[in-house]
DNA sequence: TAGAAGCAATCACGAAAAACGATGGGTGAG
DNA sequence: CTCACCCATCGTTTTTCGTGATTGCTTCTA
């Protein structure tokens, strides 16, 4: 079985056509016809089903399927991870919580990049369900993201710890009356927000009805409403402290229980770690001792 | 990268050499010398050091070594799983500590044969170490085993609920008798049977010092020690039930906790679970019943 | 209903790649 | 020093792969 008739047979499948697969890898219809003709004498059993439309994958052919991506992805892996002689360089597309990006990362961004200058490092922003969805489809190499995650494919690990207040309008004396003071809205962030999840879930234990969503893109945003008393919002401490303390805002902590929440670094099991994430991580652990 | 370059290439990493390779692969010194190059080049690293008595893996091969095999390996599930139509046939290959397939799948091997009989089935014997090995080594398709086992790489599904005792010699009373009673030594099956470790706690549990082993290949001959006084055992009680029936031995049951044992079957997570094998284990589970 | 359009199978041919066999240089063992 | 062994190189042969043209089929449409 070469490689790269399963490259052919992948693209057929998807392509859901010989002719369409043929332009898409950039050679002649009869070529494609081969090379799926080799796999079916190969394997001893029809692939595709010929039609007039096209072709559609047999039962066979749906079972060859995710051997097929799966050997074109432990290829580009193996590739990498031979490459990777443990000096960082290359790409590095890796994805974090917002507020972990504002938080605890960006601050670690310049020496990174001066350390490593070989290294493009991209960070994409999301919610936890994004990125974890993100880092198994392949298209992050690993995530910061709300803990626990307990994945049967992904290897988590604590990064931080994070302390969670709330944040709601200025002169509310305590928890209590900026929870029962009519509130308005949830402010978040972005609508899949795990912090969100949270808030409401202690807005439940508390007997609060769930008020309505208002989701704004950056985080002075959120601040800004909140102080203008459109709501209440929910977000480490360490990030709105500073607000707090400009006299614009209450903060409001919580028990233990409810403050508390881990952020863990989420990557692949089987996929090569690359020393450019390694570096990385390194770094990001450094700065918290 | 081809599958054959790097099938070539693990043969080379394995034999040592690029003239022992070629033979091992039934071509010439100058073809295998070729395909490495071409891997070479096409990943940028040098993948072995060249000396006058053969070759040697750098680090970069070193690293490409495991991607190699597990390519091999997943190009061969892949055919596999491919053929798989879901009727069962072609070659089963599982494992099963002795007591295992004495006593629960020996009766179900004449059903399975003819209900199936395009199915090459070999059931192998061993300790729960060594079976755990060779299905973690691909020489077994999955295997019988004293659990739990939690393996990373392995799943594991209880089987049977196996109730464990002790045989002694006969007209011993009770189950401190046949402790207390001068223990000439534990006979077992196999030196690394989880039967015996089992025994061994029991014993130090008891404060009783571990007598010595004696081992021997088949299960009438631990009866047959057994009855001799030679020593005691530890072995499924519906086993060993019948022997005690006979009057030859004395058979003292345990409390629960010591007693019960579960067997558990054991296949490697990633691999493709055959239709041979899924038939199997619907045909243990509803003998079960 | 005839024709156009889209699709896959087939075939002959040229190009590219793989395999082969022979040769040469280098390095230890006897 | 010689022999045995090992790997690199090179020219040749063989095989495989990719191409372009053609055919036959089906479906859609005028």
């Amino acid at each position: 079985m070469d490689t790269t008739d399963l490259k052919v047979f992948e693209t057929v499948a998807r392509a859901g056509g010989m002719n369409r697969a043929a332009s898409e890898l950039n050679t002649v219809q009869s070529n494609v016809t081969a090379r799926i003709r080799s796999l079916e004498t190969e394997l001893g059993c029809p692939l595709f089903e010929r039609h007039s439309r096209g072709v559609a994958l047999t039962a066979a052919g749906q079972r060859l399927l995710p051997y097929a991506r799966r050997v074109a992805w432990l290829l580009a892996d193996a590739a990498r991870a031979t490459r990777d002689d443990g000096t960082p360089r290359g790409p590095l597309t890796i994805g974090a919580l917002e507020t972990t990006a504002a938080l605890r990362l960006s601050p670690l961004f310049a020496g990174y990049a001066t350390t490593y200058p070989e290294v493009d490092l991209a960070v994409r922003p999301g919610t936890t369900a994004e990125l974890i969805e993100a880092v198994l489809d392949r298209r992050l190499e690993g995530a910061f993201v709300c803990g626990p995650v307990a994945h049967q494919s992904l290897i988590e690990q604590v990064m931080f710890e994070e302390e969670l207040a709330i944040l709601a309008a200025p002169g509310l004396a305590s928890l209590e009356a900026a929870l029962q003071g009519g509130i308005a809205r949830i402010v978040v962030l972005r609508a899949g927000c795990s912090y969100r999840q949270r808030l409401e879930m202690l807005l439940a234990r508390r007997g609060i009805a769930v008020p309505r969503l208002m989701e704004f893109g950056t985080l002075e945003t959120i601040f800004g409403c909140v102080a203008a008393g459109l709501g209440i919002t929910l977000l480490p401490w360490a990030l709105i402290g500073p607000v707090w303390r400009s006299g614009r805002v209450s903060l409001h902590s919580l028990p233990p229980a409810e403050a508390n929440v881990a952020t863990v670094f989420i990557h692949r099991r089987e996929a090569h770690l690359s020393s450019a994430l390694r570096a990385f991580l390194d770094q990001v652990r450094a700065a918290e001792t």
